[in-house]
DNA sequence: TATATGCGCAACTAATTGGTTTCACAAATT
DNA sequence: AATTTGTGAAACCAATTAGTTGCGCATATA
């Protein structure tokens, strides 16, 4: 099974779990009321994330505190870097445009 | 069937092509070229993209090209922002230790 | 005109996914 | 001591996935 941050964030449910623990640790049950789902299908997804590795656990008495491993999101960051460059070459390039498009102005 | 643009990134292959794609355009034989996979696989994981709605094609004869619509990959980007802000926070946050810090030293 | 090439697509397969129902167990509450 | 609550995990299911093989069709080449 592929077990990345890229499985991790391709489900939908997931991106909506990853989004509310990445502000405050909670229980499976809890995040289970937020939005529509059981709290047996919240812990499935816990375990991929966990197999996933972006979240953290901390247990309290009979309850387990989830929480987002933010760090790691930044390897999304990383992989979009490749089409950073590309969007700065063609910003790059607008900008050539508009400065030769201003020497013909001048030149006239 | 999910078709967005994060099912569109979950697989490595389909990553591979993205990142193909996105600096020129190519056929699927030439992507199939490029690594251990059939054409047929790689027509399928364009069929997808396609779907996604993230690549663009040109026909030039027999022959396909196909290209990645980068500005598509910002909304990954936009989708990371939520978790910029909470690293921005707490860079923020080292940030008032570090004057913190500073403040204690100059009071000595 | 006959053959080779590039392609999409349908049919099939094994594996994976995302969900449900049901259970067991530990911790809290009565 | 009995019951309720919070949880992980197993068994099951329908749907989806990622790949293969084989086909048909249009375009190029001989």
């Amino acid at each position: 099974m592929r077990r990345d941050i890229f499985q991790a964030i391709a489900d939908p449910t997931r991106r909506a779990i990853i989004t509310i623990i990445a502000l405050q640790a909670m229980t499976p049950n809890a995040i289970a009321e937020n939005f529509n789902t059981s709290r047996q299908a919240v812990s499935k997804h816990l375990r991929i994330l966990t197999e996933c590795d972006i979240v953290k656990q901390e247990q309290q008495g009979r309850e387990i505190y989830y929480t987002l491993d933010i760090e790691k999101m930044k390897e999304i960051d990383i992989w979009l870097d490749q089409f950073r460059q590309i969007w700065e070459t063609r910003f790059n390039q607008l900008d050539d445009v508009l400065s030769k498009l201003k020497n013909e102005k001048n030149e006239k």
